[in-house]
DNA sequence: ACCAATAATAACGTATCATTTTTCATAACC
DNA sequence: GGTTATGAAAAATGATACGTTATTATTGGT
C-alpha cells in the first residue's frame, strides 16, 4: 500500500536552503551573472555542501540559475528576448486560466475573489504603495489556483517567479502599478459574473499591457 | 541494457543518471507508485548514492517522481484527471506554437518541415509503424522549437513527456496513430503554406482528438 | 610581453556517520 | 486463538567529511 506516503508533510534543510536561495534571487539580492558558490553558501548558512547542491540543482531545472559542469553556478543572466518570451506564453495561459476559473467557479472560490476585489480596492483608495507587491502576488495566486488544474498552477507560478526575479518592473513611476490593480478587479469582477469571453479579453489586454510596461522600462533604462 | 556506462566521461555522471531513470521512467520500466531506493539505483549502477539522489531530486522538480521527507520517492502515480489537465494545457500552448511557427518560418525551418512532411508520408504508405513512435517525436520536437521561443521548447517538451510517460496511449487497436499522423502533416502543411488560422484551427482539433483518444482508452482499460 | 609549469581553488564523487522510519517478532490482551 | 501493542533490529534517508579531478590563477623563465 502506496497511499499514506504522500500525506506527511516534514521540511529538511535543502528545503529551507532551496526557499532562501530562491527568495535572495527573486529580491534581487543574487543578480544576474553572480557566482553562486558551494562553499561560500555553505559557510554563511552554517551547514554542509550537500543541501546547498541539492538545491542548485532544484533552481537550475527551473531555470534560476544556470551550471556549467566543473566551473559552477551562476545565476541565470536572462535577456530581454527571453523576457519577452515569457510574456508569450504567460499571455497564453492566463487567458487559459481566466477561462477554466470561470467554468469551474465554486461559491467558496466567489467569495475569495470578492473579498480579493475589496481588499485592492481599499488598498488603491487608501493609495497603499507598499502593499501592492503582496496584494500582485495575492491575486496573481487567486486567479491561478481558482484553475482548478495542478499543472497549470505549476507552470504559472514558476513563469510568474520568473518575471518577478528577471523584469526588473519599474512600477513605480509609470504609475503602472494602479493601472494594473484595476486591470486585475475588472478581470475578477468579470471572472464572478461568470463573463468568460470578457475575462479571457481583459486578461489578454492585462498581460499586454505589461508586457508593453517591461519594454518601456528596457528602454528607458537604456538610455541612461 | 546498465553496460555503457564507463564510456564517455565528457559528461557528468548526475547527467547519465538523470537521462537513465528518466527514460526507465518514460519506457514504462519503473511504473507508477514503483519505490525508487537509492542504496538499490546506486548499486545497479554501481556508483555512490550522491548523484542518484541528484538525479532523484531534479526528476522531482519536474513531477516525474515524488519524493516525501526522511520516507523516500517513489514514482509519480499521475490520475486521469491529472492527464487530462495536461491535455487542456497542452491545447494553449501548441496552438501557440503553431502561431509562432508561422509569424516566424524561415527558409530553413520551412525546409525542415517539408522533408518532415515526405518522411512521415512515406512512413505512412509503407505502413512502417515501428517508426511512429520515433517520428511522432520528431515532428513535435519540430514544432516545438520553430516557434523559437526557448521557454515555451522547454514546457512544451515537458508536458509532452509527461504525456508519454503516464498516459499509456492505445495507439495501435484504435488506429489513432494513423490518424495523428495525418493530422500533424496538415498542420505542418497549414504551417509551410503561412496559414496562420488553419494551422491553429488544426492544432487544436489534433490535441482535441488526442485527448478524446486518451479518454477512450481509459474507458476500455477499466473494463476488462 | 608571452608561454609554460606549478600552486590554489572549487566542483565532483565516495565513504561514513547519524537520525528516522519501517519491519518483524514477541508478548499481552480481548 | 486471533488481534493488537510494544520494542528492538534492519534499512533507508539526511547530512558531513574527505579524497580526487579539473579548472583557474599565479609565478617564473625565456
Amino acid at each position: 500500500m502506496v497511499s499514506n506516503w504522500t500525506e506527511d508533510n516534514l521540511i529538511s534543510i535543502r528545503e529551507r536552503v532551496y526557499i532562501h536561495i530562491k527568495d535572495l534571487i527573486l529580491e534581487g539580492e543574487f543578480k544576474a551573472g553572480d557566482r553562486l558558490v558551494e562553499r561560500e553558501l555553505a559557510e554563511r548558512l552554517n551547514i554542509s555542501r550537500t543541501p546547498i547542491r541539492e538545491a542548485l540543482f532544484r533552481l537550475e531545472s527551473q531555470g534560476f540559475v544556470k551550471t556549467v559542469p566543473r566551473k559552477g553556478v551562476i545565476v541565470a543572466d536572462i535577456s530581454e528576448k527571453e523576457i519577452i518570451e515569457v510574456f508569450t506564453i504567460l499571455s497564453s495561459l492566463e487567458v487559459l486560466a481566466a477561462k477554466l476559473a470561470v467554468q469551474k467557479l465554486d461559491d467558496e472560490t466567489k467569495s475569495k475573489f470578492i473579498a480579493c476585489i475589496n481588499k485592492v480596492k481599499a488598498c488603491l483608495q487608501d493609495k497603499r504603495e507598499s502593499d501592492y507587491s503582496d496584494l500582485h502576488f495575492e491575486m496573481n495566486h487567486l486567479l491561478y489556483s481558482s484553475a482548478k488544474n495542478t499543472k497549470l498552477y505549476e507552470i504559472l507560478s514558476g513563469l510568474s517567479d520568473y518575471i518577478k526575479a528577471f523584469a526588473k518592473l519599474g512600477y513605480k513611476k509609470t504609475g503602472r502599478a494602479e493601472q494594473s490593480m484595476e486591470e486585475h478587479i475588472k478581470i475578477m469582477e468579470a471572472i464572478v459574473n461568470q463573463e468568460t469571453e470578457m475575462a479571457e479579453f481583459l486578461t489578454k489586454i492585462h498581460i499586454e499591457n505589461s508586457r508593453k510596461a517591461y519594454i518601456e522600462s528596457v528602454k528607458k533604462g537604456e538610455k541612461k
